[in-house]
DNA sequence: GGCTGCTTCAAACGACTGTTTGAAATGAAA
DNA sequence: TTTCATTTCAAACAGTCGTTTGAAGCAGCC
């Protein structure tokens, strides 16, 4: 039970959380995670039995931050107006193209999931299942019809999910040609002005011209 | 100047096609494609100058045979309403949900580029961008107000194409659980509807709320 | 026949991947 | 100090990846 141990694995938990977050989770190999961390080879099978066992981690650490704190909180954003939570949730969506804190990578981390969920995704999904999408699924039903049906709130979800993850994994490609995208403060507003806005004015259609 | 040259040349394409519609170009290995093909290992590098010269000869036809038929066709979609044309567009994208021809494979093969850009793909962009988001840009602008930025259309355009793409990359996943979606006419159907009037209604509203 | 240029083939190369090994180091308990 | 399980370490393993090699096959032509 010596400290130092609990020391490698955070210093592997971090390392991973950063390269996770920048490329994904098959675009980081365990050698750029160890030497990131300064530690050992064979240090990520021992602690967690193997990169999955990492990831596995990870991604409940990473998840359980996120709920804890705004955006992703149920509760939190039933207290605003259906606008408002909006607008909340796309302006967390889109915080890794400003900020490159903790919650960041967390959130820049699912981004990559939400393009093509690997294996440890959707067994951590199916853990999770009930809680990762279920504040997505309540939001846009705050907009659709009661009467719309549960596969109809699901796919909904799914598209708003989607919505900010593209500008968020590919960051770094549309500051460069032919976007030439200067990704500041001002034009992060903006995005999410727009896709706010796009959502909003879309669920809304969805919900006028349907039963 | 052989047939069977031009054969075996022939029978690599059509096995890559397959192979990157279905599982993407850094998820099928050259190994999986000739074996497809049933040609010899070395045969992609003799007749492509490599995995990336195939596939970037691969995008050259998909996009000249997607940009010839309906859907990618900028003069096709001018002569209908912008309503109309955007759920042609839309469902031009879903269509690879239900059928498995050519278009539909080469319109999943972009699917996987949408969610994050490869190498090879970024080369192609850099030679066709202009006419590869051109149909999406010229599309939106229809809804936007004709003050808005180019900037602003170029976010419009990459947000609508990856509508669609998210369903058409995960079209297996989303056949299991947690989604259990049936993927049949009625259900792609209804998707193409909902997605339509999320477009629709997002663009407007972008429209009507701001200059 | 022999020659030539294009195409095919089995085998190997070198670089990468995640994982395993068995010995060495460590630090707390006896 | 000795004992002991825990932790670290360098090295190697077994697998996949894209690519290269050099010989073999096969047309058409002199």
């Amino acid at each position: 039970m010596t400290r130092p141990a609990e020391y490698t694995r955070q210093s592997i938990i971090k390392a991973a959380v950063t390269l996770f977050a920048e490329k994904g989770f098959e675009g980081s190999s365990v050698r750029d995670i160890v030497t990131k961390a300064r530690v050992n080879q064979a240090a990520i099978n021992y602690h967690f039995k193997g990169k999955d066992g990492l990831y596995l981690e990870v991604l409940q650490t990473a998840f359980e931050k996120l709920t804890e704190n705004a955006g992703f909180d149920a509760e939190k954003l039933k207290s605003l107006s259906r606008e408002e939570a909006l607008r909340s949730f796309v302006s967390q969506q889109l915080r890794p193209l400003l900020y490159r804190d903790e919650m960041s990578r967390y959130i820049r981390m699912f981004a990559w999931e939400s393009a093509h969920p690997s294996k440890v995704f959707r067994k951590f999904m199916a853990i999770n299942s009930v809680s990762y999408l279920t504040a997505a699924v309540d939001l846009v039903r705050r907009f659709l019809p009661p009467s719309a049906q549960k596969r109809t709130a699901l796919c909904a979800a799914i598209w708003l999910m989607g919505q900010c993850s593209v500008f968020v994994r590919n960051r770094e490609l549309f500051a460069q040609e032919p976007f030439s995208i200067t990704i500041d403060e001002p034009f992060v507003d903006e995005l999410t002005k727009l896709i706010t806005r796009l959502a909003i004015g879309g669920l809304l259609q969805a919900c006028e011209s349907r039963g």
